[in-house]
DNA sequence: TTAATATATGAACATATGCTCATATATAGG
DNA sequence: CCTATATATGAGCATATGTTCATATATTAA
């Protein structure tokens, strides 16, 4: 039928199963959205700048002090973060603080965890 | 001090914040697992197949048929998904059923979801 | 055994990603 | 204005990632 896939034949595919998930899949045009969010918990450079804001907002510096990355490594990374919404900033002078602007992170990243120490 | 960073001068480094972050900040030898396990939900077509799981246990083909994805390219995700323990399968003769061997998925595509509707 | 089918897998390849390096911008002080 | 400092950003580069293509493996049937 399709062009991209149609041949587990004698097995014959499960018309069923296909329908069903698709009548309950959630929309696919803003997948790439949410995946684009998840990519951000996806490298653990990010993880730990995640970590850290949650406990303490904390400035370009610091952040590249405590994680020992340079400063323009971090300043990319917070960027990247920021597209997603997930962090904010506040500037006092020429130091920018930033801190965490979602609750959630914490709830995602501690579930990850658990799913990882879980497991053999 | 460090080789990395520490030219925050008039500044000066908040060595404060840094300590109590230092001390709180979750052990970092299991992040990178952790950012593995995170990178998983960072695709476009893993959190289809997520999904599509979350709902009933399905085959390769009919998997690829749903998606519109080869079945080599399936099989190779189904892989990786399997190194990270979010998936599980049975063989019924040819066929090979996937199904989800984790309880948390849900709850984390959820909470993506949620974080990308909820903001502008 | 041979043929057919469902899935798995290695190699190659194109794109994405995260870093470095150099440099730009912003702010404060002299 | 000039200098110093904190941060931002573009370009280049090396590695990671996801797909395709060809082929291997497994299972069933004849």
């Amino acid at each position: 039928m399709t062009e991209f896939r149609r041949d587990c034949q004698t097995h014959f595919v499960h018309d069923d199963i296909i329908r069903k998930v698709r009548e309950t899949i959630p929309a696919e045009e803003d997948l790439y959205v949410v995946a684009d969010f998840f990519k951000m918990f996806g490298d653990a450079t990010r993880l730990k700048i995640l970590q850290a804001l949650a406990i303490s907002e904390m400035c370009v510096c610091d952040l590249s002090e405590l994680l020992h990355i340079s400063q323009s490594a971090m300043s990319h990374q917070l960027k990247t973060l920021r597209q997603v919404n997930l962090v904010k900033f506040r500037k006092e002078g020429k130091v920018v603080f930033y801190s965490l602007k979602d609750e959630h992170v914490n709830q995602i990243i501690e579930t990850g965890i658990q799913h990882v120490t879980e497991r053999e």
